[in-house]
DNA sequence: TCTACTACCACTTTTGAAGCGC
DNA sequence: AGCGCTTCAAAAGTGGTAGTAG
């Protein structure tokens, strides 16, 4: 039974020191980037001998000594106010944790993330806004995930509790994620959102899928590697790119995990539920029945203890930030979102067009989650015609109310086309 | 007996192909 | 025949739960 009070749940060798984000100089990461011809990559030292076949998929080797020092944090028992940093900036180039606010809540209880052998994507996932980069050279962005300690735990009843040393990392080797844009001109990542929304995370050891193997029962942390490619580079398993003194490693302490196989935390699971759209068949307002030992322990918690925000369903907290609305958008439809509280506009902005023109189209702007992987496909469709008028009709028909709404253009490179309907006629 | 893990379940969202109408 | 649009089913995602192994 989970503890009422998510400060509680708190056990942590390192829970003195304040929470504080790093920036990494690059000086003390050594190895370099391969890629197979299926846009297959990993990252390895020269004395490593790596196999990566999976997708998208870099492989880090780094030496115990040569990994940064981590920011300690409290974990699971951060206070939910605690203003960890949503921009980090090095050397003029700053990184924005986009979905700062959902991490923070999760953070506050301590997040935890499901292992599974066949792999399961993260939720919330790592989602950054990249400024200061030159715009016409081109980067390759890479995510890690690193132990955050050297130590494996146990849930007891209410909170995490050390149990033994960690599990010795196999071969030394850290995989990470290469973003599937990668690489790309530095104004195309600031262009757009960097979602690594597709990065799965897995306890299979010999997974041959290019998933991040992790550990169960032990705390790992995000890392993102911003690495410049050099002109004319080509990644090829023949001609690795090396991880030069210009790249740049930002991590953010708000996004630190418990790699598990099951959920320990009730108040992590209930925080799932409420946010992840795919998760939505688990919510209070269906009829499922199996929620109903979950929905009853719920309203106990309710009664009997003032929660903090981040343990309130979603649809009960102000939706100070876009992470915090939950939409029902439906089968992509630009319909169904406008119909729900006008929570789509369209505004005119310049966009690129394949043959690397300008040009102005109508960008739909949605709010809420998955919205800017959606407005990312949108922005590939607009370069067809038809997107561009159905976009001219719909906006005859929305009012655009000012709000602090961004409108995100995302990236079209590669895209494959979204599929926004018209509204049905009425 | 307890803990960690796995397989399967029901449910939602996403995706892409087929079908229809002009 | 080709294009634009809609529909629908499969694929892929989610957490819950029962069973198993150590």
């Amino acid at each position: 039974m989970a503890s009422n009070d998510c400060s509680s749940a708190l056990s942590s060798p390192a829970e003195a020191s304040p929470a504080k984000a790093t920036v990494t100089s690059p000086t003390t990461f050594h190895g370099t980037i391969e890629m197979s011809p299926q846009a297959t990559s990993h990252i390895a030292s020269a004395s490593d001998s790596l196999s990566s076949t999976g997708t998208s998929l870099v492989n880090i080797s780094e030496s115990p000594s040569s990994l940064p020092v981590l920011p300690s944090t409290t974990f699971g028992g951060t206070d939910p106010k605690t203003d960890f940093p949503a921009v980090l900036t090095f050397k003029g180039v700053s990184i924005t944790l986009e979905n700062n606010s959902v991490w923070k809540q999760f953070n506050g209880c301590g997040t935890e993330m499901i292992l599974t052998k066949q792999g399961r994507r993260m939720f919330p996932y790592c989602r950054y806004r990249l400024a200061g980069l030159d715009p016409e050279r081109k980067y390759s962005l890479v995510l890690s995930i690193v132990p955050s300690d050297q130590y494996r735990y146990r849930w007891s009843t209410t909170k995490w509790e050390v149990n033994g040393p960690a599990e010795h990392q196999a071969q030394g080797l850290i995989r990470a994620f290469a973003h599937h844009y990668s690489p790309c001109l530095g104004s195309d990542w600031m262009g757009s959102l960097v979602s690594f929304y597709k990065l799965k995370l897995t306890n299979n050891p010999v997974d041959q899928d290019g998933h991040i193997i992790l550990h169960s029962m032990h705390r790992y942390i995000p890392r993102l590697h911003v690495i410049p490619v050099p002109e004319g580079d080509v990644f090829t398993p023949e001609q690795p790119v090396v991880m030069g003194p210009e790249s740049m490693t930002f991590t953010f302490p708000q996004t630190e995990f418990m790699a598990v196989t099951t959920y320990q935390n009730f108040r992590i699971t209930q925080l799932k539920i409420n946010h992840n759209p795919f998760a939505k068949g688990f919510r209070e307002d269906g009829n499922n029945t199996r929620l109903n030992r979950v929905t009853t322990e719920t309203q106990l918690v309710v009664r009997t203890d003032p929660l903090p925000s981040a343990l309130k369903p979603a649809e009960l907290l102000e939706p100070k930030e876009e992470e915090a609305v939950d939409l029902s958008i439906k089968n992509h439809t630009v319909s169904a979102s406008l119909s729900n509280e006008q929570q789509t506009r369209l505004v005119l902005k310049p966009i690129m067009s394949n043959n690397g023109s300008k040009h102005e189209a109508y960008v739909p702007c949605i709010r809420g989650k998955h919205a800017l992987e959606r407005q990312s496909n949108a922005q590939s469709d607009i370069r067809d015609s038809h997107f561009h008028k159905v976009y001219s009709r719909i906006i005859t028909r929305v009012p655009q109310e000012e709000e602090k709404d961004r409108t995100d253009v995302g990236r079209i490179h590669g895209e494959k086309s979204g599929r926004l309907r018209l509204p049905p006629p009425r």
